[in-house]
Order: C-alpha cells, then structure tokens, then sequence
DNA sequence: AGTACCACCTGACGGC
DNA sequence: TGCCGTCAGGTGGTAC
C-alpha cells in the first residue's frame, strides 16, 4: 500500500534507474491506467525525451520530461516500479512500460488497477488540480496545525484526507497516533494545541524512520505498531492485545490502554 | 464539513 | 476440487 515513504523509494528508485536515458518506446498494456492522457498522448509526450528531475508530493511521484511537461505516478495500493531487461522478464501485471535507448525497461506495475498514469504542467499545477494539503514531511509545525484548525472530525480520518495533509495512509496514520497515544476517533477539536504538535513531531520521526528504512516495515523498531498489523498481535508498549475496529471505513488497529479513548 | 456508503479492481482466503 | 462470497485498500463520487 505505497505511502509516502514506499513512494519517496520508488522516487529514488526512478531517479538512480532512469534520469538521462533517451525514451525509446511507451507501450501500455491497459490503457484503464492512464488518466486524462490517450495511449497516443503519452508516447508522445515521452518518446524521443528523456526524464531530468524527479519530485514528489504525498503519494504522487513526478518526472519532468525535459521537452515539457510532467509524467504523473500514482501507485494506488498495489503499485510499484520495475526495471527489467527483456521483455520474457517484464513482471505480472506491467501496465505502462518504457524502452529505453540502453535496452532497459521501466515497468509501472499494477495488479489492483488503482494506480494512475497522467500528465501535468508540474507539481504546482498537480496539487491545485487534486487539490492536495502540504506534503508530510515538507509541512510545517504552522502550517501543520492550521491545516487542522476548525476541523470537526476524527483524527485519524483527516490525517488521511490528502487535502488536510498528503501523503499519509491507512497504516502510517494507525502508526502515528499510536505513538503519539491518541485514540483514532478522537475529535481534533478535542486535541488541544499541544497534543496536535506532538501528532506533528511523531508523524515527522515517523515518516524520516521509514524514508531512511526504505519502507522496509520489517527493519522497524520493535517499539513500532506497523510490523504488529494483523491477527492478535500484542502491544509493542504494554502487551496487550491490539484492537481491530473500523474508524472512517478502513481497518484500524491500536492499543485500548495506551491510546485511551477521551471520556464526555 | 462530516459521514456513510458505493464503485473501481484483483488476488487471497474461508466456507461449504 | 471448486465455486462462491468477502475482504483489503486509495480515491472519488453520491446522498444525507
């Protein structure tokens, strides 16, 4: 499920794989990935160019096309990025691949089909389009918590909600409140100043932790909720068992004696 | 503004 | 064995 961290990876990935390198051919395999962009209008935005800078803005990863324009990756849940030499090799559920002059290939990989391929005229143009918060990590303290001033819903709701702030999903979002100790439905008008700055510095040692880990959920500290997803695991802090409960619609675990649920 | 619900999609998994 | 329903999740749409 990329989040910002998987998504930074794939960032790095794209970048380290294939800055510079001539596009030689686009080839979609499912034409329902792209958005907004015909098969026609993609090759012949990337045909022929090359990608010279990578950028990120919550879960979107972006590549500037050096004759103009941006090619926009969203990975959905299941999304990744493959570099594969031949063709025989090209991963299951490749949707968009890209030849390069090299003999390399890129393969936007997506087996749920709720990834999105598209173009933009750059990352400010992509955000006022989706109408994107500040990314996660780039958000500031200020800005942060006026994101969230006069909100009325649950917290772990709007820590979600890419226009209050992008980047974070299902699973970060269980990670940071329980670190942070608040109970998910807790109203945010409920969470006095101090409590949303704690959620902010939490979500920052969060969201760098699992950057510098490459998104690894394994290589997480033992103190961490996200390796504990799933059937009946104990709390990393006091051993109890973990609840499962559904908050806005999504699976969400925490911990009943640690993240206490407010009273009144 | 918030919430509840649906849809999209596909592989995994449990039940019979 | 094999068919079936259900679930997961990000996003965006609907109605209330």
């Amino acid at each position: 499920m990329p989040e910002l961290p998987e998504v930074e990876r794939f960032r790095r990935y794209l970048a380290q794989t294939s800055l510079h390198q001539t596009v030689e051919q686009v080839s979609v395999t499912d034409r329902r990935i792209l958005h907004g962009v015909t098969v026609r209008g993609l090759g012949a935005a990337l045909k022929g160019g090359q990608f010279a800078r990578t950028a990120r803005h919550g879960k979107y990863l972006l590549a500037e096309l050096n004759r103009g324009g941006w090619l926009v990756l969203h990975f959905g849940m299941s999304g990744r990025l493959q570099q594969f030499r031949f063709l025989e090799g090209r991963p299951p559920h490749s949707r968009v691949i890209v030849r390069f002059q090299n003999g390399v290939h890129l393969a936007f990989v997506c087996m749920r089909m709720f990834g999105e391929v598209s173009l933009t005229a750059g990352p400010d143009a992509l955000v006022a389009e989706r109408r994107l918060g500040p990314d996660a990590l780039a958000v500031t303290r200020a800005a942060f918590l006026e994101q969230l001033d006069g909100r009325t819903g649950m917290i772990k709701p709007i820590l979600m909600n890419q226009r209050v702030v992008a980047g974070l999903g299902n699973l970060y979002a269980d990670e940071i409140l329980f670190q942070a100790r608040i109970h998910p439905e807790t109203p945010v008008r409920r969470l006095g100043r101090e409590r949303l700055g704690r959620v902010f510095s939490v979500m920052r040692r969060v969201l760098r932790l699992a950057v510098r880990r490459h998104a690894q959920i394994d290589a997480y500290p033992s103190s961490y909720l996200l390796p504990r997803r799933g059937d009946d695991q104990p709390c990393p802090r006091c051993g109890r068992k973990l609840v499962r409960s559904v908050v806005g619609g999504r699976g969400t675990y925490h911990c009943s004696a640690c993240q206490r649920r407010p009273r009144g």
